[in-house]
Order: C-alpha cells, then sequence, then structure tokens
DNA sequence: GTCTATAACTCGATAGAC
DNA sequence: GTCTATCGAGTTATAGAC
C-alpha cells in the first residue's frame, strides 16, 4: 500500500497535514489560555502542536506576532454589538450577560482568557483597553447616557462586574462559583448589569 | 570635614543605610505590583534598591519568598473581617464596599494588586485562592447561607464583582471610572454586593 | 517545507574572596 | 555584610543543510 505509487493516483506531496499552521494556532491558543502569554514558550507550542521549534518562526514569525494571530478574536464583534444595538435599554442588562456568558462557554473561551490574562499581566495592555473602550464600550455608553455623561461609567461598571467573572470562574476556577451553570449565572448577573446601565447610581443623583 | 574622626564621636560603622533589607523590600514591593512576578527578576529589584543581586539572596533567600514576604499583607485580616462580622448582615453590601475600596486607596494598594496581578497569572494561584477561600470567604459565607447551601456562592459573586472593580481600575486604568472617587464607588457598588448576600437569587429559588 | 545546530541573551542561584 | 564570578537552565531567534 504505502511507498508504491499507483500511476496517476496518490502520487506527489500528502494533501496538507490539516495544515501545520492551523495545528500550531490551536495549540498556541489553548497554551495562551491556561498559562498566559510570559510562561508559555514557543518551544511548548511546537511541542503540543507535534512541530519542529523552528516551523512556528517560520510561519508566524515572533512569539508576539504567534500571540496576536492566535488571539484573533473568532467572533464577530460587529455580530455581538448588532444583536446589543437591536435590544431596548430596559433589557440590556441580561441581553449582554446572556450574550458574554455564553461566548465564554464557546471554543471562544481560550481566547478570550488568554486576552484577559494578558491583559492583567500588562501585556498589550494598550491593544486591549483600546479594544474594550473604542470598540465594545464606546458604542453601547451614548445609549445608556443618563444623565448626560454618565455613560462611560455605567458601561465600565458593566466591565468590570464581567472581567470578575471571568476572573473567578475561568481563571481561579472558585467552586462553587465556576460550576453553576451559565443560564443560572445570567439571570443572577443581569440585574446588576441593567442597575448599572440604566438604573439609579447614588452619586449621579 | 569628611574622614576626620572627632575623637569620641562619629566613629565606627555609619549607622545602617536605612536598612538594606527593607530598601530591597521596598523595592520589590513595587516592582511586583508594576509588572506582576513573573517580569520582575531579581537583578531588577537590586537595582531600584541600589544593592548587589546577591544581597537579595542573602536576605531573603529564593525569589518565592521575597515575593511572600513583600506581599505580607501590611492590613491584619482579622482586622476587617471582625468589623464584618460585627455587621449586620443586612447592611454587609455597604461595609464590605467601604472596607475592601479604601484598602485600595492605601498605601496598601501595591501589594493587593502585585497578588491579583499574580493570581491572573497563574503564579502562587494556590496560595491565593487558599488565602481567599479559606480565609476571607469561609468566614462570611455562613452569615449569608440562605438558602441552605447559597452561602459560598453568594460570596464568590461578591468576590467577583470586587475583583472585576480591582482590574478595571488599578490595572487596566479605564476611564472614567479610574477617576471616579472612592465614596462615590462605594455608594454604586454597595447594592450589587447587598443582592448578592442577601438578596433573591432567581437561579436559587 | 522541515529540521538541526547554535548564537545571543536573561534568569535564579551559589561559591567563595574580601 | 558585601561583592565578583560563574554555573546551569531556560528562552527567542536565526542560519543553513536537506
Amino acid at each position: 500500500m504505502s511507498g508504491v505509487a499507483e500511476p496517476g493516483r496518490r502520487t506527489g506531496r500528502r494533501p496538507g497535514n490539516l495544515d501545520t499552521g492551523s495545528r500550531i494556532l490551536d495549540a498556541a491558543r489553548t497554551r495562551f489560555a491556561q498559562n498566559g502569554y510570559d510562561k508559555v514558550s514557543i518551544r511548548s507550542v511546537a511541542d503540543d502542536a507535534e512541530v519542529d521549534p523552528a516551523l512556528v518562526h517560520h510561519y508566524f514569525g515572533t512569539k508576539r506576532q504567534l500571540f496576536i494571530a492566535s488571539i484573533e478574536l473568532p467572533v464577530d464583534p460587529d455580530f455581538v454589538l448588532d444583536q446589543i444595538r437591536q435590544t431596548p435599554p430596559e433589557s440590556m442588562g441580561a441581553a449582554i450577560a446572556e450574550l458574554i456568558l455564553n461566548i465564554w462557554e464557546s471554543p471562544q473561551r481560550d481566547s478570550v482568557v488568554a486576552l484577559f490574562r494578558s491583559a492583567m499581566a500588562g501585556q498589550e495592555v494598550d491593544l486591549i483597553r483600546n479594544f474594550l473602550l473604542q470598540v465594545v464600550l464606546r458604542d453601547v455608553a451614548p445609549r445608556v447616557d443618563n444623565p448626560v455623561g454618565s455613560g462611560s461609567i455605567r458601561v465600565q461598571l458593566v466591565a468590570s462586574q464581567l472581567m470578575g467573572l471571568l476572573a473567578a470562574r475561568h481563571v481561579l476556577h472558585l467552586d462553587p462559583l465556576a460550576q453553576v451553570p451559565v443560564g443560572e449565572l445570567v439571570d443572577v448577573i443581569a440585574p446588576t448589569l441593567q442597575r448599572y446601565l440604566t438604573g439609579h447610581l447614588p452619586a449621579q443623583s
């Protein structure tokens, strides 16, 4: 079977090994999520992908470039933002909790966790803060800007609760919080987010 | 002036250079807070303290020991816990917010931030989770355990909001949230914590 | 495209002179 | 108590053979 080329068929190079590049990328994603940027070595990624370390450089250049490539959110921000846009302000708390918490249970979780950990470690912090401020939050803030000027604070309070949940559940793995089903957690968190967005904030009155 | 010893005075070794050990400790504290455990080298701490790197080992042993020594909370956990213990459950939200947020504005902030960043980076995570679970949270959980079994989840929800606030304000420095005076923020956060502690949690009913 | 070999560097920790 | 010198391990990244 093997080694003997049937004339006209099965000759030449075998079709890409499920693509070496994407195997590297997958390995990098989970590694970065588990250990954070600093503690991940190109060698360990190469090992996980069962690939030579030099190949990682060959495909992605420097470690930083590999990180950026691996982090690239497979979720379309516009898709998420569109759903939020179509939600009336009175029910945005539940909508956001539902959307975000479910993303964190999806395969995209590794990317998000890796991004968050890197931000906390001070790596790529500008990249992340800009993404947060200019892409995600800036879009929602004007819709909840009441009283005038409170919009940014409101959405950043929401971000703080969401980040804390990410830290507790997916980084520290606090039990039993980490074991609570998403659906229940959404119901618990939604009222908090809703109050931050449209509720009465003592300091603003 | 210099070099000439007046008889009977100013002889012998000069009084300790403000103590080499504490200079090292101070440098380590701010370094760890700014850069996290991983990115701090013993050499860099020694540079900041204007001390030979070998001296750091001489005084504190390994890097881990230096970290623990530098992290050592200047706040007595019992002091904080006592104040919480003396608060009736109905107003614990405000009490906790008041206590914790003010600690984060005190000189102890660097230690707390360093600890948090290390936890997020996966360093010393057992040490931190145990501290959190067994020292801080375990004490409060039984007092808000209603319905039975909800106590742990309740306090961990509180922890999540507090950690998120720490991340947003003191790690990511999100403006304008990072600029809000503590007093106002306490009033904003307290109701959230109170609901988590004693309020109605949809999933529990 | 893939891999070997290695340059160039940083780190923690130690031994030992002074 | 303080410093020099260095070991050994780990890293990114590159050069070049195949």
